[in-house]
RNA sequence: CGGAGCGUAGCGCAGCCUGGUAGCGCAUCAGACUGGGGGUCUGGGGGUCGCGGGUUCAAAUCCCGCCGCUCCGACCA
């Protein structure tokens, strides 16, 4: 993509409303625009990450067995009042009334729409287990939203909702769930900690928060300090040793019935990016999801339901990666891969060599956003350590002169300088592959 | 919902106390120069001063009401 098309509105200067390092960077990278309290527009650049952080919670899904549909933002108050929590609610659910003067909400969680599509279909124990998924915006009137898109009225949440016969095979979903998470936010590069946590509003009796620990964080979590040792990446600890070992947030922590000694106690600060719940029959039972078991009897299903929260984890993966000049995407998430930067717009040799080294890059299905702004290189560079482009390939006069580019990493901010001839040696190999190896080692 | 504060150009702000032609920096536009970390010069454009009412010869400025936004506390992906 040529910058000088993109749109992409960067601020040298930080809006005054934005208390967080991640908001503040967000209005500065031009990845968001609040359109009102707690509500934004995701402008281009934004929506990149939005859509690469949904593409990883999507893929983790289907990779638990997980499908996708889409239910509606808008549902009908009746449902709410099946379940009981029309009046439960209370006023942060968005309650609209419809021409006919029919009462409706914004959805702010989806469990009863779910439970009406399943127990209309599923008749019988044969199709269970089920766990279905949507990744769909929910609107809660927050008292006081705050933080950008961390703490939005309306937000990009994946909900999903498990369906099973019995506590056992539950108890099955939730684990997998569990594991699902872990690998999810470690996709990320973010190291989440399971915590034991209060259902709250949603009910029921085994609930663990994911939290990405973060001096910014809004909840504070108690945690064992073995956690720090461990592999969070879903992969070789086990779910039964991780819930194992303590942790819990503040609202479930009882300092006197604590099991961790002091000196092994955790306390910080966390960004809940997600949150699992077991809650059994809260919904089955009150709406009528049964299914009829192998001796004819009928069996109320026992359900979970799941939530990451994906409008929210773009601003996390921020918190947790960023300097002082801005943004440092992780691997997979990042807008664009590798940025190119054209210090002398008009040059001839410059804007040929750009206009090379930008058409192998797309051969290679290697998204670069190419700045060919007429604009002074401080500008460029600072622009693009900004947005925080995983890589940056740097061509100038001087460089050009000896017939080399530079290849910058933004994280650790290596350089080193290449022949053209050995960029593009590296463009079907390595680069090509991970996107990421423009550097050896 | 309780407490506090702020609404003046796209962004950051001054002006308000003490009423008298709406300003500064950045951004933006035109042109020129420049070219390895937000560069320089010249010239230009952009405002119902949040909205409504009141006081006054005169209101960004004083008074009243409303709306919006932000911050601190109690709630939540």
């Amino acid at each position: 993509m040529r910058r000088s098309r993109y749109f992409l509105p960067t601020l040298k200067e930080t809006p005054a409303e934005a208390q967080i390092a991640s908001h503040r960077l967000m209005l500065r990278a031009g990845m968001i625009r609040q359109s009102s309290a707690g509500i934004y527009s995701w402008l281009p650049l934004g929506l990149r990450v939005l859509r690469n952080v949904e593409r990883i919670v999507r893929e983790e899904q289907d990779a638990a067995g997980c499908q996708e549909l889409l239910m509606p933002t808008v549902q009908p108050a009746e449902l709410w009042r099946e379940s009981g929590r029309y009046d439960d609610y209370g006023k942060e659910m968005l309650r609209i009334t419809d021409r006919h003067g029919r009462d409706m909400v914004y959805g702010p969680t989806h469990e009863e729409i779910i439970t009406e599509i399943f127990r209309s279909y599923i008749k019988s124990y044969r199709d269970l287990p089920k766990n279905l998924y949507q990744v769909q915006w929910k609107f809660r009137d927050e008292v006081r939203p705050r933080f950008g898109v961390m703490r939005g009225r309306e937000f990009l949440m994946k909900d999903n909702y498990s369906f099973d016969l019995d506590k056992d095979g539950s108890r099955r979903s939730y684990d997998n769930m569990y594991a699902t998470y872990l690998r999810t936010f470690a996709r990320m590069g973010l190291r989440a900690i399971p915590v034991k946590a209060d259902p709250g509003a949603i009910g029921g009796d085994m609930s663990h928060e994911f939290h990405v620990l973060a001096e910014t964080g809004e909840g504070a979590v108690y945690y064992d300090a073995a956690f720090d040792d461990l592999d969070l990446s879903g992969g070789a600890e086990s779910v039964a040793r991780l819930q194992g070992l303590y942790a819990a947030a503040d609202d479930k922590h009882d300092a006197k019935a604590c099991p961790v000694p002091p000196e092994r106690l955790r306390n910080a600060r966390g960004i809940e990016v997600g949150h699992i719940f077991y809650f059994g029959t809260k919904y089955s039972a009150p709406m009528g999801a049964v299914v009829t078991g192998p001796n004819g009897e009928s069996i109320t299903v026992e359900m979970g339901s799941y939530g990451i929260g994906v409008s929210r984890l773009v601003a996390a993966i921020i918190e947790a990666y960023h300097d002082d000049a801005g943004i440092i995407w992780p691997a997979g998430v990042a807008p664009f891969p590798v940025g190119l930067i054209n210090l002398k717009v008009g040059d001839a040799a410059c804007d040929e060599a750009c206009a090379e080294i930008y058409a192998t890059l797309l051969e290679h299905s290697m998204d670069v956003l190419y700045d060919d702004r007429d604009e002074s290189p401080g500008a460029k560079f600072a622009d693009m350590d900004l947005i925080g482009l995983p890589w940056q390939v740097v061509v100038g006069p001087r460089g050009i002169k000896s017939g080399r580019v530079e290849i910058k990493e933004r994280k650790s901010g290596q350089r080193q300088e290449l022949s053209l001839e050995s960029l593009f040696a590296k463009l079907p190999g390595e680069l090509a592959e991970t996107g990421l190896a423009l550097l050896p080692g």
